[in-house]
RNA sequence: GGUCGCGUAGCGCAGCUGGUUAGCGCACCGCAUUCACAUUGCGGGGGUCACUGGUUCGAAUCCAGUCGCGACCACCA
């Protein structure tokens, strides 16, 4: 052994070893207990993050721990096709080459971007191998593998059948930029300074930030208890406006604060979601402004066409001029919504598809409840049930190309008003009403460059995983991944018939972070209980977010991000996993610890050297124990209990703090300096207490002890086999 | 506005269902060193556990309130 403990000279080989001996590989049906985790697939377009590697060192130090236990445990490996995510980042690639994704049909957009994806998805499973995770490969998955795309539009197809399936008008976050909807809780809502001005409106002022949307307003609405105005209500008041007289209903609605503004509101149902709940309530027409491109329809008169922003400018020039505009708060302060890109997001109507929620959320909120899933820091459960029960129905569908397209299909003559774009054979992109395209084009035309297709929301469908005739045209909408992902735990074991789901199902820990509780934790839920009656885990355990150095959190822009490669290499795998998974003890956020990282390297070369003071020694024959033998004996195992206990809890820094302390301090410190004068009487009990200190590190730094292992006991195969001390 | 969490040594934190002199890492100070390890060893300083009140034989730990900080959810045009 050499003197110091090199980890760029083991890790790599190491994983080598792992791999052929085929450890990891887990066999159903033999009379063991299983134990399941799946892991949550990292983003096959991305880089693995420090998050990634927290999340890898947990699960591996669950699975090494429950497999050296003697159970059949499995970890499965897989990556996410990150619908928006990836579809963003591609089109950005593209835009350096003067392209954008309407220079594709539909089809030939879906393959460059899986093209793409195919590099960096081996990239993302590299590392996760590299991080020593030990996941059985070959039970690896993609979120677009065929056999998962096929689950995903069966249960799509269930959901329809019992009726929880439904298309409608729905007001959704459109950014006209990225083209798509995003849902309620992909969306950021930040401060902004904007002017807030106080509009004439017939006889009243109101105060609004939006101007242009005017042309949309469909009522004005006042408190019903506001004195000031309690005699409009149900009265029809005349506006004068940009483009003459016009008049509008006052209505009365509790929700209009009479403290803000004027206590008079403008509604534009269209455009704005509590506008959009009082036009329900009220039944008014709802009356697009804003088109899918960002810009103003027709209903807005001269100003069609232009941007929101270019419009509201000259909307307000044109209303100081006609003097209808009273005064301009230019300090007002509000919080608007923004996308990931951070364009500003409309509240849009479009025909979506939705899932009902209620029947599918009760079982799964009942579940948490009543601790058949218990889910770890306990504090976190509540943020469950308060999400759940503040559930809204689902919009799953996304106006991406890049997931698993919609099974459901328009028959093209029966719905004349499907909105259709696509690209004929002379390579021009063509748009309009199915209708008249179809005067001028074949289907099979259409159909082979279609880009996009919008279909009302009363239009014909059917729910069909193959095309069922002729004259169809498939939807153009993709699942939000949150559906698929939903799924994954079935997914990737193969549900409904396969071995594996029968034996492994349902998993036991589904280990996460906790920003990903309400996306995917609640949809693994629901739908894991909708299809099978069961849970899809026992436990749920939620670590914290690794912040930058600086204990904020890490992006671009602050330029702070962590990059685990350098530390990998300089520190090693082992020593970067373990500062991680021992600066986080309860599941709270928490800043990259450095020190700590830096502490378990020395760590690794010390217990290192452990090893290489007990290599040489040979044992004295019937050698018996002294009271220093017996008292390191009895606190290994008095560790041994606390270690089982903790890991029971899922308590990992204690683990780490406790045979930390354990090996170097009363091992190393104590124990091995006294018996250096009789270390050959001491020999069974040096080796004794360090094969279980290997053993019980091992699920935590499987790199060192095993490159120990192989030194020291070669005889007794690979440590990763070995049986865990009891 | 709603919800959750945090405030413990210079810094970063742990202390789970209350129990002897409150711990860990880093930093700091002194000493040692041909020994398995300088990626080392031995020793040391440093805290009225945010504040106020309560429960208790006993509170950093439980309860109430105050102040400060953070996160998430919602959104008043």
């Amino acid at each position: 052994m050499q003197k110091n403990y090199d980890h760029k000279l083991y890790e790599e080989e190491i994983i080598k070893k792992w791999d052929e001996s085929g450890a990891f590989k887990a066999k159903v049906g033999v009379a063991k207990k299983p134990y399941t985790i799946v892991l949550p697939p990292p983003n096959a377009s991305g880089k693995m993050h420090t998050g990634n590697v927290l999340m890898i060192a947990i699960e591996d130090i669950l699975i090494r721990w429950h497999r050296m236990k003697g159970e059949t445990a499995l970890w499965i490996p897989g990556t996410d096709h990150a619908g928006t995510e990836t579809q963003i980042t591609f089109e950005r690639e593209l835009k350096k080459q003067g392209k954008s994704r309407f220079n594709f049909n539909r089809e030939d957009f879906y393959k460059e971007v899986w093209t793409f994806v195919q590099g960096n998805k081996l990239l993302v499973e590299a590392q996760i191998r590299r991080m020593g995770a030990s996941v059985d490969w070959s039970r690896n998955k993609f979120t677009l593998d065929e056999d998962v795309v096929s689950l995903v539009c069966k249960t799509f197809e269930k959901l329809n059948n019992d009726g929880l399936v439904y298309r409608g008008d729905y007001m959704v976050n459109y950014c006209p930029n990225c083209g798509t909807t995003y849902a309620d809780i992909e969306i950021d809502h930040i401060e902004r300074t904007d002017p807030l001005y106080y509009i004439k409106y017939g006889p009243f002022v109101l105060a609004t930030v939006r101007p242009e949307t005017k042309f949309g307003d469909t009522a004005v609405a006042v408190n019903p208890a506001d004195s000031r105005y309690k005699e409009w209500i149900g009265k029809e008041i005349e506006v004068e406006g940009l483009s003459g007289k016009f008049k509008l209903k006052v209505i009365g609605d509790e929700f209009v604060d009479p403290e803000f503004g004027t206590g008079v509101v403008k509604v534009t149902p269209a455009h704005d979601p509590n506008d959009y709940e009082m036009g329900k309530r009220h039944g008014l027409a709802t009356i697009k402004v804003i088109g899918l491109n960002g810009k103003l329809t027709e209903v807005a008169g001269k100003y069609a066409g232009l941007s929101v922003f270019t419009a509201r400018k000259q909307v307000v020039e044109d209303l100081m001029a006609k003097g209808l505009i009273e005064k301009v708060d230019e300090k007002y302060s509000h919080t608007v919504s923004v996308c990931k890109a951070g364009h500003d997001v409309e509240p849009t109507i479009l025909p979506n598809w939705f899932i009902k929620i209620d029947s599918l959320r009760k079982p799964a909120l009942d579940a948490v409840k009543e601790g058949k899933v218990k889910i770890y820091p306990k504090w976190r459960s509540l943020t469950y049930v308060r999400w759940m029960e503040n559930m809204h129905d689902w919009a799953i569908s996304r106006q991406n190309i890049w997931g698993i397209r919609i099974p459901a299909w328009y028959n093209s003559k029966a719905n004349q008003d499907l909105m259709v774009s696509f690209i004929n054979s002379q390579g021009a992109v063509v748009k309009g009403q199915i209708s008249n395209l179809l005067k001028d084009y074949p289907l099979v035309d259409i159909k082979s460059g279609l880009q996009t297709l919008i279909a009302p929301a009363g239009a014909n469908y059917e729910i069909s995983i193959k095309e069922p005739g002729e004259d169809y045209l498939q939807e153009t909408d993709t699942f939000d991944t949150w559906f698929s992902s939903g799924q994954w735990p079935l997914a990737t074991l193969g549900y409904p018939d396969s071995e594996d789901f029968k034996y492994f199902y349902p998993t036991s820990v589904l280990e996460t972070g906790w920003e990903i509780l309400s996306k995917w934790v609640s949809r693994m839920m629901m739908l894991g209980i909708y299809l099978t009656g069961t849970p899809p885990f026992k436990d749920v355990y939620l670590h914290g977010i690794v912040r930058a150095l600086d204990g904020r959190k890490m992006s671009k822009s602050l330029e702070n991000i962590i990059n685990p490669e350098e530390y990998i290499k300089e520190f090693g795998v082992d020593a970067l996993r373990m500062g991680l998974v021992a600066g986080t003890a309860n599941g709270k956020d928490f800043a990259f610890p450095r020190d700590r990282v830096i502490g378990y390297k020395k760590f690794a070369n010390k217990l290192w050297n452990v090893a290489r003071f007990i290599e040489p020694i040979t044992p004295k024959p019937n050698s018996v124990d002294n009271e220093d033998d017996q008292k390191i004996l009895d606190e290994l195992n008095e560790v041994i209990k606390k270690v089982n206990l903790y890991l029971e809890k899922f308590r990992f820094a204690e683990v780490a703090e406790l045979i930390y302390e354990f090996i170097w301090h009363r091992f190393a410190d104590i124990y091995i300096e006294r018996v250096k004068n009789r270390k050959e009487e001491a020999a069974g009990t040096l080796r004794h207490v360090l094969m279980n200190c290997l053993k019980l590190f091992h699920p935590f730094m499987p790199f060192v002890t095993e490159a120990i292992w192989q030194e020291i006991f070669p005889e007794q195969g690979m440590l990763v086999s070995q049986r865990w001390p009891e």
